[in-house]
DNA sequence: CGTGCCAGAGTTTTT
DNA sequence: CTCTGGCACG
């Protein structure tokens, strides 16, 4: 049992309590990966358990993949075992038991675009003020209701009978008659139907009982109800139900996650054992006071404390910046500084509460060549290109998809406007047949219009070549050949515009996806690709390796964990945002991702605000963020929060403006705009005689003089050099912790 | 049918 | 500001 000698006592005793409920409050970095893949080796090396018994679901692949890779370190590969997402555990039960709800068992998979389109055609059909009823809101109710099970007419119970819910629950119903119609499912259905069927169908929900007799669930805290109800159903018989969860990482709550799935565990599972997980190998110490200082003040969170034995390390640095650009300035001069040849740039990271924020952070850093990737925001199969090109992929798999058809009916141009669909539409209707067949007939085609006509015969008998051939064919030789005879890539090339020489990048990454795919499978069949891109999000894409330093929301980071974090952006409005506070516990919600952008960080961390910030193209003066007035002031370094400490560069206060008082607010923010335009333009933001400063060349040094344009340094190594402001890659010097 | 202009909206989003 | 969707015009 020595593989077991890497755990700490409360890490042991959670890998050998295998029988009965188990709780595992795990706090951020203290090593639940580790403890849940030992736990797993445990039960098939020492209890002899066959891995074909034991379920572990994550919610994302990339949790789900580094599971399976740590298990099959510890016990050999090649394992029979399922550790998957939700939502492919259930798709794997779906593909088997969906005929029991009238599916055929090849449905199928909705992402939220097909979604919204499908939607889009109903609310259309319906003749609906589109002014008052989005596409987008229908989805969020359905979404909504599919989480908690309910139905249409369910909906329609809970929340009454008014002419809203009467128009909601008519699309509902709509909603989930095409996508039947369709053969489709969403995400939503893919758990959701799952439990249907273990409600319905007694022998399977029996078969799936028996054999899964160890069950483990990770990132419990945000699961939602019917994920909950679906681990509930299938860990009743047994009772071995192991979950792993930290109440205050539950930042999905908006998505349904509900908090009281974990905070009630030992209410659901009778004599269930707790084990909390309070070391952490993560953070630094001054990183996780920081953090704790912050989560403390939330209500109703389970009473933990994480410790570290790490050394305190360096003091959580803050810098108040003028504006965004100068925040972004400032984070991108912060990783020139540290970027020593030691490190690499996929050691930073930068995290912000909203995608807009990510341009100006890519703008500064693009300024200075530093490399960085932007995860999230569009994702890759969002992306138009991809998804055009996607559902051709899908029409030479099951030709009678529709909504791939409509998308690609005039994709290229094809001369096929909303008329001729329409009347395509229509005919396809009557005959009761799908769009496809409607097309391969030559007598419909015939009567369209020339260009029409020819480039959908030259379309449909390209699907169909594929659609015959594609059990000989490679993957990317399907996608090869879709792009160039369907004409989409030549359609790219001959508008050349840099929009289109991006999308062709895009397409020739995605090419790069299916060709990883393969390597790993060299018999990947279409179905088979289309199946794992289905349920792909754009952060499993990300390339650890990639020597880019990372930008994505706190949200998308929570999981990761990097040497150097920045949180920019901590003011009041922004993080937290403002809806926060519209919701009872928004706050409480924000706080704990907060929490979870802190606990990132492994070695140092940096919050950013700017006391001026342009959002949607309007300019505001800013509060610095509630958040950073909690946090334990001792542990901050840098600009001061509260106080002004002393700030090498000359604050712009509005004493300058002594002339036009009693003060009108517009004047005076035109006046700090231009002080701060002129700082930038002059460079002379910075640097004050007397000042200590550090350069990436020549080290540390002192201002000598400075006329705003040039500044003269003396250095440690006795030179002194005359740099341009605002040029030279100066910055101020940030002692560390312990030293001088 | 395709393009270009204007109005309106714009947290977060594991699948 | 910057993306999207609807509508009018050529």
């Amino acid at each position: 049992m020595n593989y077991l000698d890497h755990l700490n006592p409360q890490q042991r005793e959670a890998a050998l309590h295998t029988e009965g409920p188990l709780l595992i409050l795990a706090g951020a970095g203290s090593g639940k990966t580790s403890t849940m893949t030992h736990r797993i080796a445990y039960l098939i090396k020492e209890k002899g358990v066959s891995p074909y018994r034991i379920l572990a679901v994550t919610f994302t692949n990339k949790a789900a993949g580094e599971m399976r890779e740590r298990v099959e370190a510890l016990i050999g590969s090649g394992i029979n075992m399922w550790i998957l997402t939700f939502h492919s555990a259930c798709l794997r039960i779906l593909r088997k038991h969906a005929g029991l709800l009238g599916y055929d068992t090849d449905f199928a998979v909705y992402d939220p675009a097909d979604q919204k389109a499908a939607m889009k055609s109903i609310v259309k059909e319906l003749n609906l003020d589109d002014k008052r009823y989005t596409p987008a809101y229908f989805l969020s109710v359905i979404s909504d209701c599919k989480e908690k099970a309910l139905g249409p007419d369910d909906y329609l119970r809970a929340y009454g009978e008014d002419p809203k819910t009467k128009i909601v629950h008519q699309v509902y119903r709509d909603y989930e008659k095409l996508l039947k119609k369709n053969n489709a499912m969403d995400f939503d259905d893919l758990l959701l139907n799952t439990v249907r069927v273990f409600q319905k169908d007694e022998a399977a929900l029996l078969e799936y009982q028996q054999r899964f007799e160890y069950i483990m669930v990770d990132e419990y805290q945000d699961t939602n109800f019917i994920q909950y109800t679906f681990v509930k159903m299938l860990a009743e018989k047994n009772g071995n139900i192991c979950v792993v969860g930290d109440d205050d990482q539950c930042i999905y709550q908006w998505r349904g996650a509900d908090i009281r799935n974990i905070l009630e565990f030992e209410k659901d599972f009778k004599d269930a054992k707790i084990i909390k997980l309070e070391q952490n190998y993560r953070s630094t110490g001054n990183i996780l006071a920081a953090a704790h200082s912050v989560i403390e003040k939330n209500y109703g969170r389970k009473d933990k404390k994480l410790w570290t034995e790490k050394e305190p390390g360096s003091k959580i640095t803050y810098y108040r910046a003028d504006d965004e650009r100068d925040e972004a300035r400032y984070v991108a001069q912060e990783i020139d500084r540290l970027k020593t040849k030691d490190r690499r740039y996929s050691d930073f990271a930068i995290l912000y509460r909203t995608n807009a924020q990510s341009r100006t952070f890519e703008e500064a850093l693009s300024r200075r060549d530093i490399p960085y990737r932007v995860l999230g925001g569009l994702r890759y199969y969002d992306r138009k290109e991809v998804k055009d090109i996607v559902s051709y992929m899908r029409l030479v798999q099951n030709p009678s998809d529709d909504l791939a058809l409509l998308r690609i009916i005039n994709e290229p141009k094809r001369g096929v406007g909303a008329k001729t669909v329409d009347k395509l539409q229509a005919l396809a209707g009557v005959r009761g047949e799908s769009l496809f067949q409607t097309l391969t007939d030559e007598e419909v085609v015939g009567s369209l219009s020339a260009k029409a006509a020819a480039g959908l015969r030259q379309m449909v008998e390209t699907i169909q070549e594929y659609s015959r051939e594609q059990e000989n064919l490679r993957v990317s030789d399907i996608y090869d050949g879709l792009l160039v005879q369907t004409g989409y890539l030549k359609a790219l090339e001959d508008q050349n515009t840099l929009e289109a020489e991006g999308r062709i990048e895009n397409l020739m990454e995605f090419k790069s996806v299916i060709y990883n795919y393969e390597k790993d499978d060299g018999q990947l069949s279409l179905s088979d690709f289309m199946e794992r891109i289905a349920l792909l999000s754009e952060v499993d894409n990300h390339d650890e390796n990639e020597n880019a330093v990372v930008l994505m929301t706190m949200h998308s980071a929570k999981g990761l964990e990097f040497p150097f974090v920045f949180l920019p952006g901590m003011e009041d409005g922004l993080f937290p945002g403002w809806r926060a506070f519209d919701r009872e516990d928004g706050l409480e919600e924000e706080r704990r991702l907060c929490y979870v952008g802190m606990t990132r960080a492994k070695e140092r961390l940096w919050l950013t605000s700017a006391s001026m910030r342009t959002l949607y193209g309007k300019t505001d003066f800013t509060r610095e963020s509630q958040f950073l007035r909690e946090m334990d002031k001792k542990l901050l370094d840098g600009d001061a929060v509260f106080e002004k400490k002393k700030d090498s560069r000359t604050p712009i206060s509005l004493d300058g403006y002594r002339g036009a008082k009693p003060a009108n607010p517009f004047e005076q923010l035109k006046y700090v705009k231009r002080q701060v335009k002129e700082r930038r333009e002059t460079g002379a933001e910075a640097f004050q005689p007397g000042e200590e400063v550090v350069h990436p060349k020549f080290g540390r040094g002192v201002v000598e003089k400075t006329d705003g344009k040039i500044i003269q340094v003396s250095f440690r190594d006795g030179s002194l050099k005359k740099l341009a402001a605002g040029i030279a890659p100066l910055s101020r010097y940030i002692p560390e912790e312990g030293k001088e």
